[in-house]
DNA sequence: CTGACATCCTGACGGC
DNA sequence: TGCCGTCAGGATGTCA
């Protein structure tokens, strides 16, 4: 399930393998909820356009895109099994294939989706970065101030509030889990109740989390983005997420799955208060 | 406005 | 062994 850091890593990885490749033609699938914009739309603007740069915003992959001085942008969601294959043409097409973009070394991107949770688009404009940003900012780059900010007042358990995307990017269940376990902050604390130090602690331990996982996923780009789309995600070392009923790492305790906001959340109960 | 909750979708997994 | 029910989750929409 991609975050922050694993759609990072698929987007530079992307972006080194399709950079200054012009889109010669594009094929998608008919199932209507993958495309927020039309197929229609998204082949008009995508063919014969030319690929500048993939980026990433919050969990949101940016295709920027150039033809005849026009800039448009191609936008995919991975959602929860959303995938971006760079493949040579003779690759067998995976099951669950949504689009596929011929490019003018030969070779295809190919979004794959099983789940379809995953959301294609396209916007055309040059501030267009207001439309799909999003109130939410950066957690790797918010003064402090700010995300101390981010929370006051808030009522809903800590937990919910950062996987609020109008509140932070990028922030999914795991990388949620796993900074509170850092910041020894229980995950159903309400979010104005957290003190200055508090905070500040949550920071530090998601801009750590984060940073780490960039880290081991840019060693496993290769594997991602021309294979089979998960490996290298996983080997994380989690100290809470998907480990209820294991001994904490630091104290043995067993970890607690609840649930939160919907979601299954992992805690220590000795380490987390 | 804020928060709680259902919804989408299919593969994986557990139980019988 | 094999079938069936349950669960997972990001964003969105609905409702209180």
């Amino acid at each position: 399930m991609p975050e922050l850091p694993e759609v990072e890593t698929i987007a530079n990885g992307v972006h080194e393998r399709v950079r200054g490749q012009t889109i010669q033609s594009v094929w998608t699938s008919n199932k209507p909820q993958t495309f927020k914009s039309s197929p229609a739309q998204i082949a008009g603007t995508l063919t014969h356009s030319r690929i500048d740069r993939v980026h990433r915003v919050g969990k949101t992959i940016v295709v920027d895109l150039s033809h005849n001085n026009r800039a448009a942008q191609f936008l995919i969601h991975l959602g929860m099994t959303g995938r971006l294959l760079v493949s040579t043409p003779d690759t067998p097409i995976p099951p669950h294939t949504h689009a596929i973009l011929t490019l003018s070394s030969g070779r295809e991107l190919r979004f794959v989706d099983a789940r379809r949770f995953g959301r294609l688009s396209v916007v055309a404009s040059a501030n267009a970065e207001t439309k799909y940003a999003g109130p939410g900012q950066e957690p790797l780059t918010i003064p402090i101030e700010d995300f101390i900010a981010l929370f006051r007042k808030r009522k809903t358990p800590i937990k919910a509030a950062l996987l609020n995307q109008s509140l932070l990017h990028g922030v999914g269940n795991i990388y949620a889990d796993e900074a509170l376990f850092h910041a020894g902050i229980r995950p159903l604390r309400h979010a104005g109740r957290l003190t200055r130090a508090e905070l500040t602690r949550l920071r530090t331990a998601l801009q750590k989390v984060l940073t780490e996982a960039i880290q081991l996923g840019g060693s496993s780009v290769s594997d991602y983005v021309d294979a089979d789309g998960v490996a290298g995600f996983f080997q994380l070392h989690h100290h809470v997420y998907s480990r209820t009923g294991q001994p904490c790492r630091l104290c043995q305790t067993p970890i607690k799955r609840i649930i939160v906001g919907g979601r299954s959340t992992h805690f220590c109960p000795h380490c987390q208060h």
